[in-house]
DNA sequence: ATTACTAGAAGGCGAGTAT
DNA sequence: TATACTCGCCTTCTAGTAA
């Protein structure tokens, strides 16, 4: 998206007002204070706007119409175009780049523990493979997996069992090396820190992809509907 | 849509690197390059951007690194929002306003011809009452006519009857007073001038809605789909 | 009531340069 | 190599005021 002039808002508030469907009659100040512009300001846009053939103007006793042409339109809808491929083509994805390494088994027994294993099996439809892919993530990516922290996800509900109590977690539809599904694990409490990515697969990754420990892997994570939690600031 | 800082373009610029899935390698320069502007003014967006937190950065040995935070996408994402709703929801449909006026009665001879009669049948799905409904324009509104002319609408192609020949004409499907189906012509070399909008519709509009000479009549047009030409400038 | 001119202030921008 | 500071220019803004 290439720097448009600051005049480019003031013509997309007239398209969200309908002004490309029929004469909107708008003075410069109502204008003005729509955008938090003067008065002043409000006219120099449209003139500039005007000037760039973006829109038309009529002047009428009171006040003025504003019209925008077709080329207006153009820019308008070429703006959308632009952010539509990248919000609903992009987003949606968080992609990581780990590094392999030997955890202390605890995740494949989680795992395997019937109260979570079941609600894998319902959540990602897969039965989990009885251990977990344990990826340092770069520091860089920290930022990005506390972002996964805030989405919905699939979630997994705590339980107890044998007199122990097994807290609620999250998870996220992933794809290991463009490859093979799995999820990705979100823990609130974890013995690992969060510079760490655990994945569940209903294979042995490790086995699958004949991996050792400091070998890098790439995971992409689906996030869901990107347009989702849309309210904006 | 308030109008936004400059930056902002830059943020947008990011998200459709990726910037929002994976932290992005990106120098300054590289960068400026890309939104047309110098390698500090590129420093700058980054530190404003950072400063609200919009982005994440991570300097590296060789650059540094950009992430989009949540508030960065959520930012992004309520554009993408607003201009979805204004373009989706309020573009492919243009407005007039027009005063009802007694033409010659030419209009309702070329409806009754074979060779029109049937184009509307086949574009518009109804037989047309043979004669038109005659509308003056206000003066605003013929920009928005003129507009009407350079999108596709439905073809009616020309014809030679009877040794005289008839020419191609290009039509809309519109609503009268919002209950009434027609058809909007617009006819190259018309008898009318460009601040008529003359209809065709499958009853009489003029009994149908109790009209008289002078009265005032709101026309929708249908212009299909706005993302159409989507070209921008 | 409008729109829009002018002048001066504020902020964005690029060039040079420090780090 | 990078990033980012200062400085001067220029654009954009508001206020005052004309038309």
């Amino acid at each position: 998206m290439p720097r448009a002039p600051p005049y480019v808002w003031t013509l997309i508030e007239l398209y969200e007002r309908g002004a490309a469907r029929r004469p909107l009659e708008l003075s410069t100040e109502e204008l003005g204070l729509m955008l938090g512009l003067s008065q002043q300001g409000a006219s120099k846009h449209l003139a500039e706007l005007e000037k760039e053939d973006l829109i038309v103007r009529r002047r009428n006793a009171r006040g003025a119409s504003v019209l925008i042409t077709k080329e207006g339109s153009d820019t308008v809808i070429s703006i959308y175009s632009r952010l539509r491929a990248a919000v609903e083509g992009k987003a949606g994805v968080f992609e990581f780049h780990g590094t392999l390494f030997t955890g202390l088994g605890e995740g494949g027994y989680y795992v395997s523990l019937a109260g979570y294993r079941k609600q894998f099996v319902k959540l990602l439809g897969f039965e989990p493979f009885p251990g977990t892919l344990n990826l340092t993530i770069g520091a860089g990516e920290i930022e990005l997996k506390k972002q996964l922290g805030l989405l919905r996800g699939l979630g997994l509900t705590g339980f107890v069992h044998g007199g122990r109590s097994y807290g609620p977690a999250k998870c996220f539809r992933a794809t290991v090396e463009s490859r093979y599904e799995a999820g990705a694990l979100i823990i609130e409490r974890t013995h690992h820190g969060e510079g760490v990515l655990e994945l569940v697969a209903p294979v042995n990754l490790r086995k699958a992809l004949s991996l050792k420990d400091g070998d890098h892997v790439r995971v992409l994570v689906q996030t869901g509907d990107a347009t989702n939690g849309s309210g904006g600031h």
